[in-house]
DNA sequence: CTGTATTTTTAGACTAATCTAAATTAATTA
DNA sequence: TAATTAATTTAGATTAGTCTAAAAATACAG
């Protein structure tokens, strides 16, 4: 058994080295998970002792298979979670994070089963995030943010980057949500901001880089 | 904010408390939460500090109002959670305590009450104990031990007492459920054991006293 | 390629919750 | 009521996870 600690820990190592990278920092996780380097180096020693990393001083680490199966448990449940509080709780999407944050350690392999026969095996969470299934399999899907898109291209909207409350009512109040139809209008390039207009209502917005680098689109067909 | 450990402290002493005496004492909750007598003296000091019991060394503890009210918090939130699991996810009675036992401990006002109407606030759990409202009230039903009943009693199942899952699982092989009317058929003075009928089957069974110690009924009209 | 800056690790200490063994207080029984 | 037993508390130690300060290793810049 892992203690909520160490389930964080593999989570954040598992969320940096999807960012591309083949090794992760200590610096990157004491940031990630907000504790002092010297902290994570102690937990960094356990963690390999338990085989959940590789882990060689000064040369950062990476998981194992063990590690990685371990965190992709807990982002699904994570993201199980999520989509419980949406869709059965009717909690608005910038709410659930903290809360799932807390629920993602419970420990119930035919808890988190009946949640997702319960929630009929959804493929994505309220944020676009795909969910893993039961083997760790999830269908990523080829999205690419707003921020790269040209102009007159036609996109939805299929997830974000920034997770945080702020940015999601923020984009919320511009009208901007999940499966949302955009065209670009016109690219500004002196601060690269963008005129867009949503379907249905076809209200012309404008949008930030800085909003526009968050949000994650499709090209439509 | 109170740590895991303290809650089910808090929780112990109350569950103490409830089955009558006005001091509990170190050895009792020693027993109850599984852990050192010498730990729990730590702990009760800890729990004075914070003004959530009286505690007077070799006296025994009792529950300040604040005290009550966290634990009754917890066990609210034990009791929700065990409702949403049978009714929603369809677990068994049987299968759902260990898993509200770690869910109690999710901090979230928010989510217990959007769970509380989820569930279109719910009076009592699946074992028939009271669920506590909002604001800490709840319907104590006046049910006794099926083993007090006289014969030709008319009764009905309103609870539990042992809720193991054994407890849980015999009873059910027994054609005992929540709900169920039952008629005392006989009572066997040389073991305290008794025969009875369970409608709609009217099925004749016969039940140790353990059992029937263990069952809460109330009578019909 | 050498010196400085940055990153990482080590060393030593702290807190919460636990333990065992010993000491103390309370309860019981002769 | 005195002596024994039982309950409780104290004392001292342990583990997990954390911290700060200092040392060591690596990276980078002139």
């Amino acid at each position: 058994m892992n203690s909520f600690t160490e389930e964080n820990y593999l989570k954040a190592i598992y969320k940096l080295l999807e960012k591309g990278a083949k090794k992760v920092s200590t610096n990157s996780i004491s940031e990630m998970v907000d504790t002092a380097p010297a902290s994570v180096t102690d937990m960094l020693k356990k963690l390999a002792s338990k085989k959940y990393i590789h882990y060689e001083k000064y040369q950062g680490v990476s998981l194992t298979a063990n590690g990685r199966k371990i965190a992709v448990e807990i982002i699904r449940k994570h993201r199980l979670w999520e989509l419980f509080l949406v869709e059965k709780l009717s909690f608005r999407w910038d709410e659930v994070h903290d809360i799932a944050e807390q629920l993602e350690h419970i420990q119930s392999e035919l808890l988190i089963e009946k949640m997702d026969r319960f929630l009929q095996y959804p493929k994505f969470d309220p944020h676009g995030d795909p969910i893993p299934d039961v083997k760790g399999n999830m269908h990523a899907q080829k999205s690419t943010p707003l921020s790269e898109s040209g102009v007159s291209d036609r996109v939805i909207i299929t997830g974000v980057i920034d997770h945080s409350p702020l940015f999601l009512q923020h984009i919320e109040k511009m009208g901007l949500s999940l499966g949302k139809e955009l065209t670009i209008r016109e690219r500004y390039d002196y601060d690269q901001s963008y005129h867009i207009t949503i379907k249905p209502d076809k209200a012309l917005t404008h949008i930030s880089y800085d909003v526009a680098k968050n949000i994650l689109v499709t090209l439509k067909k």
